[in-house]
DNA sequence: TCTTTTGCCTACGACTATTAGGTTACGTGC
DNA sequence: GCACGTAACCTAATAGTCGTAGGCAAAAGA
């Protein structure tokens, strides 16, 4: 019988692309099996658990998002730039679901170091230096960023906003519009200017 | 032998219990069972299915966030307001780390419709309301006050912020406070003050 | 006290993860 | 071209999960 060829790197692949079909959280070892057509133990030779070939799936799709949010970033800058970037991150979200949802994974803090997410705090921190923000103002501004953008698309992903008026597209561009405003004015401390109520 | 009193309402409670103990992923019926001492069938009597118990759970936490945030929010105006409203979610979410992630559940529409989502929403327009946005503004702030609560806070509880500095408690404090000065500024169109790079 | 309801149990089938140990295809040295 | 060794894949088995069917007994009502 011929063999299936398989590796961690094609088990990781296949797992991310059942993911995007079935989601995160239906991949089994038993099913990405049937999919390479192999007995689930045979899984077990190239991954060491279920929980590995999850970490996998995760890695994988932190390592292809931060090539794309890289090239949609490259030669733009300040809004163009965030617009770039959180596009991106929608876009690869809406194509890829699972990949998406495997990103959410928990990672153990080695496993973490060693993936791609760096790479995408890196990513943020150079549009953001060209707001001008302190150094601290650029870490608490790269966090929200970043929990804005996974806050959103998981929310549109879980259907929140598909259900009224006005469009989900519409509502990304004022969010992605007001967040560059924000960091416009980050520094500048507005006292509030309202009143009492009544 | 003395009946255990099940209910489905008391096997959410539990299964919400279970949750912040062990991790909503990890509830399953057996352990629900077994926290009751009583044997798995036992539960579908009251519950449909292990969706539908988790589901239950969902319920749970929406209705007792939703109270913590309508009496946290009371008295309260913008800022203030906007500062209780988002500590609500964020200390609900680290006192019950299972019933927030169990909230992230994916409801169908007609369990969502009764469940406590909308008031989530009511509470966030009544808030929105004092910052004197048009009606799609106000929708495009309630998607936005909850992309972010939503995102910071998993990606605190996911350990994304727990090992650099500065603290995950300044950021929050900074990102309140931003969030307020772009709803005040929400209608205006600042232009982009940037020059082209170089 | 007898009957009915119903809450819980036993038993089972189908699925999953994972390990142990056997077999066979493939690349390498001769 | 052939034997050999390694690694890829298999069979078999254990254990845990969800969910259903049918039985028994406790509680509630007459």
């Amino acid at each position: 019988m011929a063999r299936a060829g398989l590796t961690a790197e094609r088990l990781a692949q296949g797992g991310a692309d059942l993911a995007d079909e079935i989601g995160f959280e239906q991949v089994t070892v038993a099913g990405l099996a049937r999919r390479f057509k192999v007995k689930p133990a045979s899984l077990y030779f190239h991954v060491r658990s279920s929980a590995d070939l999850k970490a996998r799936v995760a890695l994988v799709a932190l390592a292809e998002l931060a090539d794309r949010a890289s090239e949609a970033v490259a030669g733009r800058s300040r809004e163009a730039a965030l617009a770039a970037l959180g596009n991106a991150y929608r876009n690869y979200a809406h194509e890829h679901p699972g990949r998406f949802a495997a990103m959410q994974l928990r990672l153990d803090s080695e496993t973490a170091a060693r993936s791609d997410g760096p790479r995408h705090t890196r990513l943020m921190r150079a549009i953001l230096r060209e707001y001008q923000l302190s150094e601290a103002d650029q870490t608490h501004a790269v966090r929200l960023l970043g929990s804005t953008f996974q806050g959103y698309v998981s929310l549109e992903l879980s259907g929140s906003f598909s259900h009224s008026e006005p469009s989900s597209n519409e509502s990304w561009e004022h969010i992605i519009h007001g967040l560059h405003i924000l960091l416009q004015n980050w520094q500048v401390r507005q006292p509030d200017t309202a009143n009492n109520r009544e």
